[in-house]
RNA sequence: GCCCGGGUGGCGGAAUGGCAGACGCAACGGACUUAAAAUCCGUUAUCCGUAAGGGUGUGCGGGUUCGAGUCCCGCCCCGGGUACCA
């Protein structure tokens, strides 16, 4: 059998057969074709629907293996339902915003729109190319204007309900360029820019108030368990934090000023010794200014605040602190401890203060062994005593309570509760649920974002937009430079405009909003997206909402999914949407990794910039080409700036699309992590090409189609038939179920292989049966190829129009099974039984089987367990 | 640090608590070819053994079970997220 050479070797352009497997010339026809038919057209009214969602890209004007496997998953689910008869949703989109454009636009000069919309053109031909189906009459961009109005108006409605709110808050500032870093561009506290030490600057800014939100986040987990991915709610679950505890008022010795904490431990309140506030705490400066400690004191709080704002960088570093010369009251004892400034206090969490336990908390144990602060135990263990001078670490188990007024000689853990309506009786504290999420800070000082649309009037304060005066534009008249801040901020026509309710001077909000914002309604767009009227009609979304499959990379497990369904939620209270949730089913795929190479001085290097040994698909201890300095090697996700991308486009042209999304999922399950490498690659080009000459072959000796199949089959028959079924039934388990592709595939691979070596004796109708088994299975996963099989096969209609096959469960029934006899475990012997034979039938056989026999002379038989179907294990001694 | 994943042959991986390594890649041997590529057939966890056969083996150390890659406890290593990358 002629089959064909692997593309782009040797002699790769030799021409081997007559019908030969041109992918380029297939791939191409039948991309017009689908076109032509509106294949992927959503039909508004159709009854059965599916909303097929995958996460829009930014535009980054080129396609990475992360897209690819993302796109191919969606792709292959789209296909899949169409063939079950839906009438699909599936659309694409640009999530055009961000800060890589506006770094592109200061770096060149160039203004981030046209770069924008170049990308975009540059990114769809190649999707179209990879042969996904989208109805590309559904396409939007969050950066147009015709989207970005409905995120400013979206914006209005949270104001009006109070939403959205001015609050202070912390930015990471570098002086020399004007402007706030995002915490990837600050590497070890300096400027990734300009290497200045970054500061801690507070600015005020815009708010979503979403710590409101947090119980109904929560709540909603129990709809989305089952159909999201156990991991990405657990990973939610922690980070909307809840924990159950009490608020305590303390009080400044010295001031009489209240200072709240916020304790999970209320039964340690009587072993406080110290209390600490956040750097930022406002109270940190009122209380110390104009006394004697303040020379001591803001020194230090002041190289504290210097230090990254990342939640890493936080609990990374070495936990400090200063006193304040101040002392605090605790309620439920009288006692005066003293009052701290502590690093890993957090302004963001509970009230910003803390109380220490060091008894009964580790790392106030740790903070007060460092600084010699005092440890008084109030909790003891039953079984020994413990001594503060020498204790090692904290005690934090359950215990009897002691030194603890009222409630000694209680148990910690019982008494919880009635500690706190104790400090509710004594109105020094309240019962109180703490969470971690925090309101979502939507302002970013960028001009490559959505405008806030709010002014600020000398007269009248915080004036929104009229809707009607929407959107407010990105003007063009701005300068992009390094060292200007917010380009927005240097247009003179865009800051100064009129009030609308005094008609006097104001000067526009210049902070855009973050780009989540925009990411977190598109779904909502597509569904109807040239509606000029509104963000979208609610009956339209009645129609596709909420998405029936949503598809992306799991590292969007907290923010981006977090977000979407908070938005949804906000939407839903204010009346706009019927549902709460969003996304009924989430499937997540792992992120595509490649090796990267860094250099301590030329920073991530291109693979082409490092020398050494090649071993599989990377380089061991190579060297820097620049330099010479040895680099390190990092397995990662493949990023741009980390300069180890894989380009698809390169694969489409050498392998074609098929190809390419055959082996995207034929090698590993998409939810894990996937190490890229060509290698596999190959196999897929083979099982095409293989199965193509194979096809062709076959062809003039098959039946015509939709001859029935003969009553009276041979054994041959019945073992090819039997095969073809339990694969259709695979396939379908694999999309239905678990993602599960490669196995799938190697189920078609071991049918393809018994139909090679049977074929000859196989009647015509069980292989034409067979073969178009095979192709229609596989049509979701390589569409053209299938497409153009299926037409050589006699059928006028598209493959994605005649349905899906239907595995009868009769036929794929095995009539006889394989059981391995073990004896203590290990195989001794296997027999063959009918399919659900019984356990004593078994039994008996296997008694009576010689090879058995042989182990069990003069040995006592303890227990024998058959699973029937299984195997059988005798346990002897 | 914290939260979530993962660790199985030379490689990607398969396995409702029930035969570890399906399927594929790579490698090796053979067929075809003047030759190479492609294609086809075969071998391929590892150790002992000529063989029949037997021992060991799923990151490390314990445990539960007739039976553990799978469940439980304690570690090690790798990846993701950690709120201004998207």
């Amino acid at each position: 059998m002629a089959g064909q050479p692997l593309p782009g070797t040797a002699r790769g352009e030799r021409r081997i057969m007559t019908h030969e497997y041109d992918f380029h010339t297939i791939e191409t026809r039948w991309q017009k074709k689908w076109e032509k038919e509106d294949l992927f057209k959503a039909d508004p009214n159709a009854e059965k629907r599916f909303y097929c969602l995958t996460m829009f890209p930014y535009p980054s004007g080129v396609l990475h293996m992360g897209h690819v496997i993302n796109y191919t998953l969606g792709d292959i689910i789209s296909r899949y339902y169409l063939l079950q008869g839906f009438n699909l949703l599936s659309p694409m989109g640009w999530d055009s915003f961000g800060l890589p454009a506006e770094n592109a636009a200061i770096r060149t000069g160039t203004h981030p729109q046209p770069f924008t919309e170049q990308n975009i053109e540059k990114m769809t031909a190649q999707m179209q190319r990879a042969g996904w189906g989208y109805d590309w009459t559904r396409e939007i961009a969050t950066s147009h204007e015709e989207y970005y109005r409905w995120t400013q108006w979206l914006f209005l409605q949270f104001y009006k309900q109070d939403m959205a709110v001015k609050k202070t808050a912390p930015v990471n500032w570098c002086t020399p360029c004007g402007t706030v870093l995002a915490n990837e561009q600050v590497h070890e506290g300096k400027c990734e820019r300009c290497g200045t030490e970054v500061e801690q600057k507070d600015m005020s800014q815009w708010f979503f108030a979403m710590s409101r939100y947090a119980q109904r986040l929560l709540d909603g987990h129990e709809k989305l368990r089952g159909h999201w991915p156990d991991a990405v709610l657990a990973m939610q679950e922690d980070w909307i934090g809840r924990s159950e505890g009490a608020r305590v008022d303390f009080h400044v010795a010295e001031t009489g000023k209240t200072i709240s904490v916020f304790t999970t431990r209320p039964d340690t309140l009587f072993g406080v010794t110290f209390m600490s506030l956040a750097p930022e705490h406002p109270l940190v400066e009122k209380l110390v200014s104009g006394t004697e400690h303040e020379q001591r004191v803001m020194p230090v709080v002041k190289s504290m605040r210097r230090q990254g704002t990342s939640e890493k960088d936080i609990a990374e570093r070495e936990k400090v602190g200063v006193w304040t010369g101040f002392h605090v009251t605790n309620p439920v004892n009288g006692e005066k401890v003293p009052l701290w400034v502590a690093n890993f206090a957090l302004m963001s969490y509970g009230t910003g203060a803390v109380m220490a336990v060091p008894a009964h908390d580790q790392r106030d144990f740790e903070f007060a062994r460092k600084y010699d602060l005092p440890i008084k135990i109030v909790i003891t263990p039953n079984d020994c005593e413990l001594d503060p001078t020498t204790m090692t670490e904290a005690y934090v188990d359950a215990g009897t309570m002691i030194q603890s007024g009222p409630f000694d000689g209680r148990n910690n853990r019982e008494a919880m509760p009635d500690i706190i309506t104790w400090l509710e009786e004594q109105s020094v504290g309240k019962k109180t649920i703490n969470y971690r999420l925090r309101d979502w800070l939507i302002s970013r000082q960028r001009y490559w974002g959505a405008p806030i649309p709010i002014m600020y009037c000398d007269a009248c304060g915080i004036v929104p937009v009229p809707e009607a005066d929407l959107p407010v534009r990105l003007p063009h008249d701005v300068h992009f430079q390094e060292g200007q801040g917010n380009p927005l901020a240097t247009s003179e026509s865009f800051m100064n405009c009129t009030c609308p309710q005094c008609g006097g001077k104001a000067r526009r909000e210049t902070d855009t909003m973050d780009t989540f914002v925009d990411s977190s309604w598109y779904f909502l767009r597509y569904c109807d997206p040239h509606n000029m009227e509104a963000p979208f009609d609610p009956t339209v979304l009645q129609h596709w909402m909420p998405v029936d499959q949503y598809i992306g990379g799991i590292e969007h497990a907290t923010m981006h999914l977090i977000y979407a369904r908070f938005f949804t939620m906000v939407l839903h209270d204010m009346g706009l949407l019927s549902f709460e949730e969003p996304f009924k089913r989430l499937f997540c795929q792992g992120m595509v990794c490649k090796t990267a190479y860094f250099c301590h001085t030329h920073k991530w290097l291109p693979e082409s910039d490092v020398e050494g040994q090649r071993e599989g698909d990377s380089i061991k201890d190579g060297t820097c080409k620049h330099c010479g300095a040895s680099v390190r090697s990092e397995m990662t996700k493949i990023s741009k700036s980390k300069y180890n991308v894989v380009d698809p486009d390169k694969m489409f042209d050498r392998f074609g699309a098929d190809t390419v999304r055959l082996y995207m999922v034929s090698d590993a399950p998409p939810d894990k992590m996937q190490v890229w490498s060509e290698s596999g690659i190959h196999g897929a080009w083979r099982l095409l090409t293989r199965l193509w000459t194979l096809v062709l072959q076959q062809i003039p000796s098959l039946s015509t189609p939709e001859t029935s199949i003969p009553t009276e089959l041979g054994s041959t028959d019945v073992a090819l038939r039997r095969k073809t079924h339990q694969c259709v039934v695979r396939v379908t388990e694999a999309i239905e179920g678990g993602f599960q592709f490669n196995t799938a595939i190697a189920r078609c691979n071991e049918l393809l292989a018994l139909f090679r070596s049977t074929a000859d004796q196989v009647h015509p109708t069980i292989r034409r049966e067979t073969l178009e088994f095979v192709i229609r299975v596989l049509a979701p996963i390589v569409p053209h190829f299938a497409e153009e099989l299926w037409m050589h096969l006699g059928h006028q209609k598209s493959i994605f129009r005649c349905g899906w096959p239907q595995a009868d469960m009769n036929v794929a029934k095995e009539d006889e099974v394989e059981m391995p006899v073990q004896i203590n475990g290990k195989i001794r012997a296997r027999m063959q039984f009918p399919t659900d034979t019984d356990q004593a039938t078994i039994q008996e056989a296997v008694l009576d089987c010689p090879d058995v026999k042989k182990w069990l002379q003069d040995k006592t038989i303890r227990k024998i367990i058959v699973v029937p179907n299984k195997l059988v294990n005798i346990a002897i001694s």
